[in-house]
DNA sequence: CGCGAACTTGAAGCCCGTCAACTGGCGTGG
DNA sequence: CCACGCCAGTTGACGGGCTTCAAGTTCGCG
């Protein structure tokens, strides 16, 4: 039994003290390509992202790998109904994280506090879900790249006047699989939104959103629906 | 503020108990077309499903629908992060429901066999939207619907020697406005589907899947992926 | 400076959305 | 009892967007 995955610890990074449990609440360093867990794992427990950036994937039998989602500072990770992960769960840079034990999920005995603010992770993963599934069930190329970018702009953007800067670390084919779409079709839809001057690519890993009003009428259409109450 | 909205209360429903609460555990019943809440209400709690079949639905500024999923039997519905509900849940057909009090899933103390099932609702509720995700990223329309089919049969199927015989409550929109597709897309890949043999379309609301291992075949590719335990 | 990986760009084919016509089931009313 | 009409679903034809395959370019690192 361990609280991580090994490979999470080599070198510079800190181990968990586990004696702390079940208040281990120690940030500690997880280098960029490490595995928090993998996919059959027994779940280590929740982890809260500090600093950096996680990318949750899945491979299916015939060897596709899709990208459920990513984690930046501030979200919650490792979510598990069952104790066994379905999902790796990979360092894309150099992150640090928290983790929380599986009880303090499930009871709220132990710490309450933090009970209620895994409750509260738990509730926005299921909403962030079910736009992301808006996103894949029916919008073009070039709208789920806008979105995608206008809510990385809002997670880890720096804003400068108008325009919004921030870095882009995943890779083109991590954006294509979160996206349900190809690297090529993502690189051309980051294309169309430069030429358009929508925004612009500093480098491979360096964006700067110059028209946000646009790009978020791209995004359109916005799952966040204006109260609609017509009973009969 | 209610416990649920009036429209649900129309005729034979029951009216829950207020002062019952925080254990007004007692099943009412929904009839079919009433809506237990809209988007834009206040959080009238999470509702376990009984019988029965809800809809939840949520509608873009664009005017289209999109149908974020289905409450069956065994299911929690209702979760929302910040008190207003972003989605319509509307009853397909006569259904029963029993409702817990958002402080149940929050808070352990007054019912903690309740909290804890709660709480293990959502995580399936984010694991399921993780493999809906996966199915609407990519997967060809046949597929999608064969994989919509297959889980309904896990579901509400009754097994009969071979073959899987199940209502289809909902309608060839809603079907498509959950999977990301059109009524007719639906339709053709429900037609292939029969032309192969692999289902019967006994009428338009009754389906029987001749040949589940071909179903699931086509439901491929799984997401469950077995261990891939390989660090470095 | 040179190499490989990652990204971009281009061309062709296919799946699915759109538009349109047709079919079937069901309730109404003559 | 049958005719009609309406609605849901099915089927067909066409066009567009995305994937695939392939080649070219840029980026990053030794």
């Amino acid at each position: 039994m361990y609280a991580c995955h090994p490979s999470a610890y080599r070198d510079e990074s800190i181990r968990i003290d586990e004696s702390r449990k079940p208040f281990s609440s120690l940030p500690f360093q997880v280098m960029a390509e490490a595995h928090l867990y993998y996919a059959g794992d027994e779940s280590p427990g929740l982890f809260e992202v500090r600093t950096g950036l996680f990318r949750l994937s899945r491979v299916t039998r015939n060897g596709r790998r899709y990208v459920v989602g990513f984690g930046y500072p501030g979200d919650v990770i490792g979510f598990c109904p069952d104790g066994v992960h379905l999902s790796d769960c990979e360092a894309v840079v150099d992150s640090a994280v928290i983790r929380h034990p599986t009880e303090t999920l499930t009871s709220c005995r132990a710490d309450p506090r933090a009970h209620q603010a895994l409750v509260r992770a738990a509730l926005r993963e299921i909403q962030e879900m079910q736009d992301h599934c808006m996103l894949l069930g029916h919008n073009l190329a070039h709208e789920r790249v806008a979105a995608f970018l206008t809510r990385l702009g809002e997670r880890i953007g720096q804003p400068k006047g108008d325009s919004v800067a921030f870095d882009l670390p995943m890779s083109r084919l991590d954006i294509a699989d979160f996206l349900g779409l190809t690297v090529e079709t993502v690189s051309r839809s980051l294309t169309i939104l430069r030429k358009a001057g929508i925004i612009e690519i500093r480098n491979l890993h360096r964006i700067v959103v110059l028209q946000p009003v646009r790009i978020d009428a791209l995004a359109e259409p916005d799952p966040r629906v204006a109260p609609r109450h017509t009973p009969a």
